[in-house]
DNA sequence: ACACTTATTCTATTTTATAGAACAAGTATT
DNA sequence: AATACTTGTTCTATAAAATAGAATAAGTGT
């Protein structure tokens, strides 16, 4: 069981939606579009390198592959242990959230 | 704008859950039950002074009111401010996981 | 060669998570 | 009243994650 914190989980969901174009730099653009939150340069590659690291993500050098200006790019990708710690991580969620009508609605969040 | 973390996520939610039951021991049970995961002492009080440092979570202390074995407790309650937080969490939740059903399809995940 | 562009590495600090021993505050018992 | 018993909280220490951004690297263009 592989608990993962929020920030890797939205992470591991950003890869998954860029597929090919799973790059850091659009990763953090597209958690900022999502969350309205712009991430430090030092807050996206942290958590990424640690999951690549756990076996969550793995990532493919782009040295030769691309002809653009700067630097080349790493391209991340998401594992099947990556996918199974987003389904379990999905299933808490769903049961925290899992309360009865009348205790959203008192809150406001029915 | 305030983010809070997964464990503060399930922790306010635990609170609303039990209501008039909210201790931090029986809140520790909740999320053993939701989760299969039982928290250490300091995992539970911990995070609960924090939130309650925040002004998400307030407490009260039963000190007078109960006639029961062992030390009196203390009660936690939601704020507005934590209802605030943990709609805003729920909304980057469902931003989260707003991917095309193809992609989800191909993790296995729709 | 040298400037330019883009991306990554690296380091430091703050905040959270995790764990559990020690302690506190009641009730029951003798 | 003293002592055991029961339950809950406080406190302290360590590991992990979040946060920030300067420094550096690795290409392309001139």
């Amino acid at each position: 069981m592989t608990t993962i914190s929020r920030t890797e989980e939205i992470l591991l969901l950003m890869v998954c939606k860029l597929g090919d174009e799973a790059f850091a730099m659009q990763i953090r653009e597209e958690v900022k579009a999502l969350t309205g939150k712009l991430y430090s340069i030092g807050g996206i590659y942290v958590p990424l390198d640690r999951l690549t690291a756990k076996g969550l993500l793995k990532m493919e050098d782009m040295a030769s592959d691309e002809e653009r200006m700067g630097r080349p790019r790493r391209r991340f990708a998401i594992t099947s242990q990556g996918i199974m710690a987003l389904k379990e991580t999905r299933e808490i969620e769903q049961a925290m959230w899992d309360i009865s009508p009348d205790v959203l609605q008192k809150m406001g969040l029915g």
